[in-house]
DNA sequence: GCGCGATTGTTGGAAGTCAAACTTGTTGGG
DNA sequence: CCCAACAAGTTTGACTTCCAACAATCGCGC
């Protein structure tokens, strides 16, 4: 889980606009700088740059702790629904019930979680382990800053009214 | 992806509380409504959310011209720069360069694009062929009614406060 | 000129994901 | 009661992506 995604975006300015290129045998040259067209436009693709720039720096936070943004809300979930059932994580994360299998399994090898027999022979119940529960308890604190770092970047109001149109969106 | 994450309160009451359950023998009876903890106040997760249900709409959109949003980006960026560079390309859209040698060789193989000797012996050049100028029109006219879909559930003022704000995180 | 470091596209793992098929359990209608 | 539909977890195969390593090429400094 390096996360890390390198440089989406951005690209340096004039950074090699004043090369007084060398062939002009070629017309093709390539201009310094891209269009990119309709896109930055786009509502998805700007969501899609946001969500790399917050993950980025989410990973950056979580590294020495090597765990991705996307196990840590599994975490967060059976933390707060001890006996959780799979296909209930698998739904609330948006993942594939089958996609969890390796995930939990290594979750589990890890010591982080465990799985039950539920009160059916056919589910697992999900639950923290003491270890698991004191992990998350650290990787909250990090969250909290990381989560610091990105809202300082708005105001109260802004970032209220952030949330809300987000969440009118994913309705 | 079924979009789920239905409120994060709002459980409706007695809606299990009252099936009298078989088995009393164990106590740990699945709620029916999913605690999502500290997720919803985080902003990786509700862009997450917010980016899923956008793609998943564009996903829908193109569904019979089999593309996908990535895909597109592609397209739109090589439309507007002619003879752009692998690397190039992998760069603005965020991806290995690695990652696109067998999507340019698929979408080559499609005739939407075609690679072309460059400048340089060593860099290929990336044109669009007329199929794929013809392919990329018709995209940006469904692009645009799946745009609509999403914008009309913010006013003007909140769209352009929102692609303002995004740009703000990602920078 | 020449050579060494950088750049370009490519290949070969490793990880994460989805969808479809399978196994085992559960449940509800005759 | 019984069996057909449904549900939970798993397995398998196909994609997509990353990273590290590589060969060819380029360009800059001496």
């Amino acid at each position: 889980m390096l996360r890390n995604d390198p440089e989406t975006e951005r690209l340096p300015a004039g950074a090699n606009g004043a090369r007084a290129r060398t062939r002009a045998s070629n017309e093709r040259r390539q201009p310094a700088e891209l269009k990119h067209g309709v896109l930055p436009g786009l509502l998805g693709y700007q969501l899609r740059l946001a969500q790399l720039a917050v993950f980025r720096d989410f990973d950056q936070t979580m590294q020495d702790l090597g765990i991705s943004p996307g196990r840590v809300g599994m975490l967060v979930l059976v933390g707060a629904n001890p006996g959780l059932s799979q296909s209930r994580l698998a739904l609330a994360v948006g993942l594939d019930r089958s996609t969890l299998v390796p995930v939990l399994d290594a979750l589990e090898r890890r010591g982080l979680l465990e799985r039950r027999s539920g009160p059916d022979r056919r589910t697992n119940g999900l639950w923290l382990t003491v270890g698991g529960k004191r992990f998350l308890a650290s990787v909250k604190r990090r969250i909290a800053r990381h989560e610091q770092r990105f809202l300082e970047l708005l105001t109260a109001a802004e970032r209220d009214q952030l949330l809300k149109m987000l969440a009118r969106l994913s309705a």
